[in-house]
Parts: C-alpha cells; structure tokens; sequence
DNA sequence: CCCCCATCTGACAACGTTGTCCAGGCTCTA
DNA sequence: TAGAGCCTGGACAACGTTGTCAGATGGGGG
C-alpha cells in the first residue's frame, strides 16, 4: 500500500494523525505556508489583516505547533531530563519540583523517570532521554558505572549528577557533605556524654551510606572510642530487618545508649523501636522530615537541603547549556544539624 | 548565510548539533541509508555480515537514533504528561509514581510538570505538552475551565482528569470519595459523643474542598445538628491563618470539642495547635501521612490512596489509546478511614 | 546455460516545521 | 513618470528518520 494511501486511511479512520497542519491553515486562509509560520511565532513581516485570517484559520482548525517538527529542525529540544530514585520518596519530591522551577524559567520541559535504584533502569532511562535529545540531564546514579554516558557527553548533553557521585567519568556533581554531617550528628551525641552510640545505615557501595558511614567512625576516633563491631549495622533497608538491627545492638553486651540512622526510612523504623523501649536512647537521624518536631522527643536530625541541591543542579546544567564553558566541578552544600531533644538525651542504663 | 553554511560553522565551532546520524553511519559502513535503519531498529533481511559492519561503525561514532525524527515520521511520541499541583506535595509524589509505574509499562516517558496551582500555568503547561505532542495527559486539574482543550481531545489525545473533575468538558475522571470520606470522618466523631464539631479547609472553589465540606454538612445535618458559622473556616491553606482559625473555634462562645481538617496541611497545623491546649480536643484529618500513628496520640485520619488514583488514571489512560474507545466516565475510589487514637478522644470542656 | 525466485540492499519520498532567498507590489523621490 | 528601495508573501530545501518499491545478487532447477 503506498504511503499516501495509509495517510488517507489515516485520516479517515482514526482518532489520531488527523491533527490540522501549518500547510492545512496556509490553505484555508489563502496564504502561503511560511506566512503561517510567521504568525505562530510572531515574526514581523505580515500585515494585520493577514495575520488575522491566519489566526482566524487557526483558531478554526484548532491547529498546534508539532514541536518535534520544530525540535528536529532547529536542533534544541528546550527539555531536561531528570533521572532519580524514587518520585514517592519525600527527599525527592522537593528536589524534582527545584530542578523544574529552573527548567520552567528558561523555558524547558522537565521528563523525569524513577530508576527504582537499578543501575540497568537507570543506564535504559538515560539513553531514553538522550534518544529524545534532551538538551541536559540531572542524574541521581544509581549505577557506579557511567562510561556508556562518554558519547552523549561527547555530543554536547548537558550533564549533572547530584546526590551521589558519577562513576569513571568527568561531569558536575553536586552533593551534600555527607561525611562532615554525620560526622557532626554524631560528634553532638559524644558531646552530650554517649560513647556506646550504633550506626544503621544503607549498604556502603552506595555512595552517600559509605561517606556517613566514614563521618561515623572520624567521629568516633576523634573522640578516642574505638567502635565495636556489634555496634554497627551496615546494609539494612528494610523495616523488619532494621527493627531487628536496632534491638539486637540495643541488648548486647555492650548496649549502646545512642543511636545514628543513616537514612529517612531507617530512623523511621527506629523511632518506632524506641518508642518501645523502657529506657531513653538518644537518637540523630540523616536527613531530616516532616512532623519530626511534633515526636516526642522531637527528632534530632542532619538536615540535607533538598531543594537547594536541586535548585544547584540545575542551573549549573543551564550554565552549561549557555557555553559557559566549564571545568567539572564538585559541589559540595553544606548539611544543618537541627536539635529537637532526641540527641540531647543523656546516656542511661 | 546559506543553511549550509551554517551547519559546517555548527559542526565546528558548537559543542552541539555534531551527532552522527544514520547517512554517517551508512557512509562509515559503507551500506545505504535504509540498512542502517534495519539494524538499529532490529528489522530482517540484513546479513550478520552487514550487520556487524553496521554496528561496528555505530560504536565507532557513539550513534544514537534521534527520536524526535522517529516521532514526527512515526505519529506516536510514546510519551505522556502529567500535569498536577505540586511534586513536593507529598501526596502527589506516590501518585507520579504510579502513573510512572503504568507509563513504563506501556513503553512510554513521562513529562511532568507543576501548576502551583494556577490556572493559567496549568492551561501553559498542559497545551506545551499537546505541542511536543504526547499521546495523551493526565492532569490534576487546578482550573475550573477546561474548554481549552476541546481541539485537543478532538485530535485525539487521550485525556484523564485525576483528583478534580474537569470542567465544562467530557473526559474521563478518577476521583477519590471526598463527600462519603469526609462524611464518615464526621460521622466517627460524632459517634464518639461530639456535637460541637469545627471544620477547617480550603478554598470551596477547589472540588475537592468543597465535596469535603459537604460530607462535612451531610454528617451534621444526619445527626440533627445544627452547624454554627463559627465552627467553619473556608479557604484558609496558610499556616498562620490556620493556626488562628483553630484558635478562633477552641475559645467562641460555644467552643468545638472536635475538629476535622479538610487536607494534610491543614491536619499538620491543627496538630500543633491541639498540642498546646491544655484540655483534649479530638481530630480526623483528610489524607493520611507518614508519622501519623507515631504521635501522640495517633491520628485519626480518612485516608485516600494516591498510588491507586494514579494507577487507575494511567490505566485507563492506556485504554483510551489502546483504541479500546469509551464513553467518558467518571470513577470513584473508596477512602478508608483509620482509627489511631486522635479520633476517639471524648468530648471535654 | 538460462531463467526464475528469494534474499538483501538502497534510492526516494514523506513526516511538519523553519531558514533562505527571490518575486512582486508598493511608496517615495528625482 | 521612472527608478530605487522597502515591505510582504511564497517557493524551496533541509532537519533525521521510516515506509515503499525497485534493483542487484546469488543459488537452484529446468
């Protein structure tokens, strides 16, 4: 069947494809194609009255601008695409909204995707993005290994990585001291008199649990405590098992008496553990969340600034996108340690 | 300039613009244009001989096919949008997520966007995404006149509105049960011995504030009691305003025993409020929200399932262009109301 | 030895838009 | 009134891909 024929197939019977174009309202108003283009863009060089017609054609029609036509001639598609974890995880909504409030204000379109915390997904959904031609990715890896990003670099897409750093390969990042917060959060526990405080954390091939993980132990050597093994619970996400980590270093030989989660989800799952505990233990938690103030006692935390990593992100990928050209650069912000009374209680027991 | 010149100064002097396309790959392979084609598309009749050559030479110059062409060749851009109200909601980061969950599923990207809801930025967004042309929208309506898109559907691009009814425009709709939810949070406190009940939410304009109001009036009016202006506070959202509206109906002439917040924001005020009142007052809230059981006491809540809503929407979404064609309908999705504890205090003062 | 068929390959048009360039009509001046 | 210059409008090619169709190549059978 020749293709003008399944055109007309096309147009006759579906829903779709049926959509009026420049050439279909040139007809109608009795100008030229380009002078219908003139007008959608609202380029000079045409009369009121002729730009009335086309209008009223327009309008008629109900005609829209096809924006891949226009993209796959002028080269820059005016989206982003922003790869993260999980869009139903409070941290990031937050971030996605900062990095869409740039893209909005230079014009840009924000396709994100959830890469479920699998490297394959992620690797599939950049390459999706890249096949779309978006100008610029904001990427949360959470694969190690970004090399099959070397060509679209290459090619001039704008790249930034933020949260966790990107794996053998050159580009922005922008993160948050990760390991001078935890380092902190748990520097104020020592400091309110705790030397038998436990670490529950994220497994450490993921950047950001490794670094907190480091703040963790700097901590503790620099107060001269030397971290018993049993202290320490590396890898456990989910709540269950978490429940069972925070118990069992909560009865050992040597119980501690303070706790540092290294995530939302483990303190969480820890201060449900607490609750039922018969004597106080203090608690600092990575990142901070709603209601944490309302808990009793508040929840001490290390708060990260999610939007601003965002918001960072962001415009350091639209600066690149200007030609500013520049080096790749690590951008570390700073974390905020916010006291609520859970890390200010005294050791017991 | 000539177009031709231009390009070569592209090729030179821009990081951008300079990616191989399938005429480079034919000419480094030394095949035809079509072949190309074949391979990257996973098509018959190439022998593995030319096939390797093919991809040998796609390696080689870090070819990727641009989807845009594919796109405006093809008809079908394999993407939807989704336009809501706000991402660091953290009722909508779930709900993105499903229609994500569902998209990915049908093959498809998801381009989202926020309305901050306002009108205009939603009517902005949703007819950017008709132009780069997405197979179909959903949208959580922030608007209240959807006429605007009349064209659009005409063209054929599946719609679904989420949360909110459209308005003045026949499209499908999935929508929780805000009247009965609401009614049933009244109702519950009502069982509980309260007849002085107040009832703080937002503007009636929003659909849903308004359907919540109305379960609201339906409860009292089941239960012969007659609501006091005093006990309603219309279209406050700020924390403020929501903080003096609860004061206002706790210290009146004939103070409420009992409140029902019509929506997250407002729940996490009053909470704060009720924590400095030196007598019990009972509370349910609309929406549920992490944490919600670990305060003391628990709170009572109607809760939506926002996942599911997104789920549905999406699903129904893909039936629409799966060309299963359907009379628009409106769906309506059960809320469950969970009893924590802030729901079951007795009247007190 | 020739013809036919199957298999593989490539030339070409088309998708809807925008950039370039030229034609025609107008006004203004000499 | 004729020529120069400006303004408006339109024809055409190009963006990178895919569908169509015809040509080339090789093998097997008559």
């Amino acid at each position: 069947m020749p293709e003008t024929h399944r055109r007309a197939e096309r147009l006759a019977g579906s829903r779709y494809g049926n959509r009026p174009t420049m050439k279909d309202v040139a007809a109608r108003a009795g100008v030229g194609l380009k002078t219908v283009s003139r007008v959608v863009n609202g380029e000079p060089g045409v009369t009121p009255e002729t730009e009335r017609r086309v209008q009223e054609a327009i309008d008629a029609l109900g005609f829209r601008r096809n924006d891949s036509a226009r993209v796959l001639r002028k080269g820059r598609t005016a989206s982003i695409g922003l790869v993260l974890e999980d869009l139903s995880d409070p941290f990031y909504g937050p971030l996605s909204r900062a990095v869409e409030e740039v893209a909005r204000a230079h014009g840009a379109l924000l396709i994100n995707g959830s890469s479920a915390e699998d490297p394959e997904r992620e690797q599939e959904l950049v390459l999706a993005l890249c096949a779309r031609r978006v100008d610029g990715l904001v990427v949360i890896p959470a694969g190690d290994d970004h090399r099959y990003l070397e060509p679209e670099l290459k090619a001039g897409v704008a790249t930034v990585f933020v949260d966790r750093p990107a794996g053998h390969i050159a580009a922005d990042v922008v993160v948050s001291d990760n390991h001078g917060g935890a380092r902190d959060g748990v520097a104020h526990l020592i400091a309110h008199g705790h030397r038998r405080i436990g670490f529950i954390g994220d497994m450490p091939r993921i950047h950001t649990a490794a670094e907190r993980l480091r703040g963790y132990r700097a901590a503790m050597d620099g107060a001269g405590i030397a971290v018993e093994d049993a202290w320490m619970s590396l890898g456990v996400t989910d709540p269950e098992r978490v429940r069972r980590a925070a118990e069992g270093m909560l009865t050992g030989p040597s119980p501690v008496t303070a706790i540092f989660t290294g995530n939302n989800r483990v303190t969480v799952t820890v201060i449900r553990v607490l609750a039922e505990q018969p004597r106080p233990v203090a608690l600092v938690g990575f990142d901070d969340f709603e209601l944490a103030d309302l808990l009793q006692p508040g929840v001490t935390v290390v708060a990260q600034d999610a939007a601003a990593l965002g918001r960072t992100a962001a415009e350091r990928l639209f600066r690149q996108l200007d030609g500013t050209l520049l080096m790749p650069e690590r951008i570390v912000l700073p974390t905020r340690l916010i006291t609520r009374g859970s890390g200010e209680l005294p050791p017991t027991g």
